[in-house]
DNA sequence: TGCCCTTTGAAGTTA
DNA sequence: TAACTTCAAAGGGCA
């Protein structure tokens, strides 16, 4: 049977690796066809590093029609052809020949190295195209390990003074990062035509930080630092304490059980409209 | 395990 | 067009 997305017939592939067992093909034994129902682990990798390929565009250089199967795709080299669909018996490498053909054909070594979609959150993750830095993460990448900090210091602290050398650049020192950020964001858009930020919304690690503002924003008045004041930190709950999101500003949140009846804007009065939005639609919710 | 901290700026979305 | 949102980098702290 010819795999109707192959240009050659994977079956008689595996035939002939089945058909010379003893001729010191090199392909380890619990990669051959075993006899069993469904394809061999063997059949399963030429399937699935052709689909790779194809999916590189990666189909000039190859040996009889089939490009190479390289590491780290496969754990052990390719040592047969395989054979056209309309395949004639001369174009059958023969075994014996097939180590010679190999070596005329080395593995492709420059195959650029693409992951395997998944469906794990952290590989998603590494596999993203990311945004291009702009000339300040440009500098503050190139000089955060200059500014000899102590081991333990927060980055939090660090980018603060980060942030502060920023300022007091002179504007020729500013512009070279500025003109490396344009480099680089105008190189990313040459790689990645029709890329946008906005394909990596909320796929972010640190998206959560504006839900916070936003938290903030909306009942500012109501964390305990506000409502009993630093004098009678007695009263704050154990989160305030320890500067973490207010407890009584969490569970008057996700109770729902608001005291107030006015408008949207009374419940929240330093809120944009946008916001007052998110807010309400939460509310709802 | 993954959010949080913190900075600036680019680029996207929304009103 | 202004305002807002998200995400790039870094690694330790913390729930």
């Amino acid at each position: 049977m010819a795999h109707p997305n192959l240009p050659f017939n994977i079956d008689l592939l595996i035939r002939d690796q089945v058909q010379y067992p003893d001729q010191n093909l090199s392909i380890p034994i619990e990669m051959r066809q075993g006899g069993g129902p469904g394809p061999s682990l063997y059949q399963t990798l030429v399937l699935m590093n052709y689909q790779r390929n194809m999916l590189l565009g990666n189909l000039t250089q190859n040996f009889l029609g089939f490009p190479l199967l390289t590491p780290p795709f496969l754990p052990f080299p390719i040592l047969a052809a395989p054979l056209p669909v309309q395949n004639s018996p001369e174009d059958v490498v023969a075994p014996e020949d097939i180590n010679n053909v190999v070596q005329q054909n080395p593995p492709v070594e420059d195959v650029p190295y693409v992951k395997e979609p998944s469906k794990s959150p952290e590989k998603e993750e590494n596999q993203r195209i990311k945004k291009p830095l702009n000339a300040f993460m440009r500098f503050a990448y190139e000089n955060r390990p200059k500014l000899g900090a102590e081991p333990g210091t927060r980055f939090a602290q660090i980018n603060k003074i980060m942030g502060q050398k920023w300022k007091e650049l002179s504007p020729e020192e500013r512009q070279k990062y500025v003109e490396i950020a344009e480099k680089e964001r105008e190189e990313h858009k040459m790689k990645y035509p029709g890329w946008s930020p906005a394909e990596n919304y909320g796929k972010a690690k640190t998206k959560k930080r504006t839900r916070k503002i936003i938290d903030e924003k909306r009942k500012p008045e109501k964390r305990c630092r506000a409502r009993f004041g630093m004098e009678n930190q007695h009263l704050w709950c154990f989160k305030c304490l320890s500067k973490k999101r207010c407890t009584y500003q969490e569970s008057s949140t996700s109770s729902g059980n608001s005291t107030s009846t006015g408008s949207d804007a009374d419940q929240f009065p330093n809120s944009t409209p946008k916001i007052l939005k998110i807010l309400t639609q939460e509310s709802v919710n």
